[in-house]
DNA sequence: CGCATATCGTCAAAGCCTTGACCAAATGAC
DNA sequence: GTCATTTGGTCAAGGCTTTGACGATATGCG
């Protein structure tokens, strides 16, 4: 879901509604596009809900949006040329780098769900990439770990991924980037507030 | 799949495996947390792969694990109780502020494929939130838009999602949030050089 | 030691995503 | 006007996500 890149070329969006029936109409009258719909969320919601907090709005809605844009690159771009998924990038990723784990740290330290763990190990497991074993410790564990050919292959495919990395972060200066990284991590650092939802 | 809260309170992860076989061995001493992760992660690249681009691979698995726990947490707390979920907020929302719009149009601004509005469609349509009609201006298209019980259930739901947004928000101060939206404003700015995969 | 409770991994059902394909309609060249 | 090409929406297959449930195992209290 990576949207058109350069905007604002996409072809107009259709005439706004008539008056009457509801939301207020758009008042834009340039086409909206992907990125002209950010800055038109904002003023619209603000128009809609008065009283919304619209630079939430903002940085929840850019975050996301760039996000996708980021994972849509290196998935199409890198991982599923190699029969794999972004999800099953990230489980290797972390058996690779933190060696063996039980099922259920691997989804702790990948930020997935144990079934979601469960059910994406099925499928690498087929393709030959990871092994399952019972856990010594626990009977009720199973151990994952990378196979050789998992091995290898995690190598070579964080190469490319890293280098797909690196095009996106030259956009920023280091400082920038920096920067960047501090930020989220703060606004990471939010989920420890009570009310926040978490696993 | 918001991971935990509280770094570092994780239970201990297994020893590390033993010399030989595989990547080098991880060196933490404390086991790994989802936060330790992104730190290990970093420094266990740089060794498994000389040249690797570190700060790339800070920014990139920051950026998209903040913004996996900020959806989980806004998907789990909002939409879901609601019957929703995420993707399907999203086209509401895009719909909300648009007006009524062709399927592609709605695909382009919302950063979703036309396959995946498509189906998403089928289950708006079957809750009642949507309405498909043939378009007047293109026989091949069909034309989206909330229907009344659509229109009340989008202005209710987002009033909630906002006041999530905003908790999320407080914990930057406004220049904080200024700095990180234009910074991610930037980095999505990449994808209109060449080498990076759109659609 | 017995038993209630918690934990671990998997299962099932339903929804969402991708890619490739298909059919109908639109477009543009000649 | 004809025809090749493009476009729009849907379909199908396969993979990934969620929630709730289940059976086996572990834990801790009395």
């Amino acid at each position: 879901m990576t949207p058109p890149a350069d905007p604002p070329a996409a072809p107009p969006a259709e005439p706004p509604p008539e008056s009457g029936a509801g939301p207020t109409p758009p008042a834009a009258e340039e086409p909206l596009t992907f990125w002209s719909f950010v800055d038109a969320a904002v003023t619209r919601t603000a128009r809609q809900l008065p009283g919304t907090d619209t630079d939430a709005t903002r940085l929840v809605l850019t975050l996301y949006r760039v996000t996708n844009m980021v994972v849509y690159d290196l998935e199409s771009s890198v991982h599923r040329p190699r029969g794999w998924s972004w999800p099953g990038f990230r489980l290797l990723f972390v058996l690779w780098l933190a060696g063996p784990l039980e099922a259920g740290r691997a989804a702790e330290l990948s930020g997935m769900s144990r079934q979601a763990v469960s059910a994406l190990t099925n499928t690498l497991e087929r393709q030959g990439l990871v092994s399952r074993a019972p856990s010594a410790r626990d009977g009720r564990s199973v151990r994952l770990s990378l196979t050789d050919t998992g091995q290898r292959a995690i190598a070579d495919a964080f190469a490319a991924h890293n280098e797909r990395e690196r095009l996106w972060a030259a956009s920023l200066s280091a400082e920038e980037q920096a920067t960047l990284v501090r930020l989220l991590g703060k606004l990471g650092s939010a989920a420890q507030h009570s009310e926040i939802r978490r696993r």
